[in-house]
RNA sequence: CGGGAAGUGGCGCAGCUUGGUUAGCGCGCAGCGUUCGGGACGCUGAGGCCGCGGGUUCAAAUCCCGCCUUCCCGACCA
């Protein structure tokens, strides 16, 4: 069977990505190496991609739930391999109320363990399964090499965990969440096409029998793992005791999986649709989709800029209205742009007078005038024609760099073609 | 940890080779004015232990020694 697999070509993206992240507002650099502020503009965005990913979750019907920031450092021993694989790169307390702590806490890296400890007193029977979790917060590693969205050494993320009572049950939920949670998603929300697939055993996350990945292409050629789903077997559950009694009477080991998308996303998003004008958001996803900019206010340009957002916005499009006639237009359109807001709709005195608005769309620059009293209705048709566009660009980029080898021999040939 | 580079107003940099006026430029910031249908312009102004410590010298951002920090490439990784 061929072999899909991603070309990285090297290109000199890091200081274009850094600038869209800083002029569209998105984030900061924080003060400790490797953290990051995320500016009101960029975590708008995550809570769109919160918002999106959490009806998908509850969908496959999971419910949310909270656990703690602290992991006594025990916990993180009781599997080997997971402790393994994240000793190198914990942030540990050692100190709280000014004396030393009896037992380190480490700063959660992931929660399997933590949530686990629990688990084993949730689970008595096979009634109490599928039991399905998921949990929105922070967690932290150590990273050698951070950068802004990709790789923080702190990080918001969604993960879920659950426990089932077959292995076949567990595989396929792990498999579902996948495809129905992130695949769909990626591609339906971000417009982002993915290749869905297992990682090698050297990728696989540590402490589980499979790990399950959607890896998107951004716009360098480089592939970016998007959200990962795995299958943990019985591992956790041997180390944490979860077992429960089946309808026999037998007792038995639970089988579990476990499930992250991160801020990453927001990353995936400047580097997988950006250009050299800063970001272009697809607009299911965008915070604000249409911004509505009053050019100059005299001759009634600013009654019917308002009436305008004010009928989109009753039209259920995410609408906002720029009337900051004080800075200077330019300037204004500029900054929509770096923040990639898909569509802009600009009011003039001109306009007016024609009894038009101009329609601009971020992707493609293209401006047309649209009357007045057309533009609920065709705003949204426009929007819808903006996340395909965008979609299908990604699509034809992916398509064009990427390669069906049969064989390694193949594989440098295949990528030097880009 | 291995290999490269850099530390100078908020940000980005020049100045250092060949010590010497008051350390300069762009952006940003504040005030005033002219502008305003695509990042406008003019004038005025605020803001600097030149990474830290030591040495050489009449004199150090500049030369010498030591230290610290950061960034880039690699290993790690959502």
């Amino acid at each position: 069977m061929a072999q899909r697999v991603l070309t990285p070509q090297a290109e000199n993206y890091p200081q274009w990505y850094q600038d869209v992240v800083a002029k569209a507002e998105l984030a900061d650099n924080g003060p400790v190496r490797g953290t990051m502020v995320i500016r009101p503009y960029g975590y708008a965005i995550w809570e769109r991609i919160q918002r999106e990913l959490d009806d998908r979750i509850k969908a496959a019907g999971a419910r949310n739930a909270y656990f703690p920031l602290f992991i006594p450092e025990s916990y993180l021993r009781r599997e080997a391999e997971h402790v393994e694989g994240f000793s190198p790169e914990l942030a540990v307390v050692t100190h709280g109320g000014g004396k030393e702590l009896e037992e380190p806490a480490v700063v959660r890296p992931t929660s399997e363990t933590i949530i686990n400890v629990f688990f084993a007193k949730w689970v008595q029977s096979y009634r109490d399964l599928p039991l399905l979790i998921n949990q929105w917060a922070n967690v932290v590693r150590w990273e050698l090499r951070p950068r802004v969205f990709l790789r923080t050494t702190e990080f918001l993320w969604q993960e879920g965990h659950t426990a089932h009572a077959t292995q076949d049950e567990a595989r396929a939920y792990a498999l579902r969440i996948l495809t129905e949670v992130y695949e769909d998603f990626a591609v339906n929300i971000l417009g982002l096409p993915v290749l869905v697939g297992r990682k090698t055993e050297r990728e696989r996350f540590a402490g589980a029998d499979a790990t399950y990945t959607i890896e998107g292409m951004m716009g360098d050629g480089k592939a970016l793992q998007m959200g990962t789903s795995h299958e943990l077997g019985q591992n956790f559950a041997k180390a944490f005791g979860i077992q429960f009694q089946t309808d026999t009477g037998a007792s038995e080991h639970a089988w579990q999986t476990s499930w992250g998308a991160t801020t990453r996303l927001i990353g995936a998003l400047v580097m997988g649709h950006g250009d050299d004008a800063g970001l272009r958001l697809p607009p299911r996803l965008a915070p604000t989709q249409v911004v509505v900019v009053l050019v100059r206010a005299e001759d009634g340009a600013a009654e019917a800029a308002a009436a305008v957002a004010a009928d989109l916005a009753a039209a259920g499009v995410r609408v906002e209205l720029d009337d900051r006639i004080d800075t200077g237009f330019g300037r204004r359109a500029v900054e929509w742009e770096l923040k990639g807001v898909p569509v802009r709709v600009e009011i003039g005195p001109r306009d007016v007078a024609a009894g038009n608005a101009t329609l601009v769309r971020r992707d493609t620059g293209a401006k047309e005038a649209v009357p007045l009293g057309g533009l609920v209705a065709r705003v949204p048709t426009t929007l819808e024609e903006v996340q395909t566009a965008l979609h299908a660009d990604a699509t034809r980029r992916r398509d064009a760099r990427t390669a069906d080898v049969t064989s390694a021999d193949e594989v440098p040939d295949a990528a030097a073609s880009g």
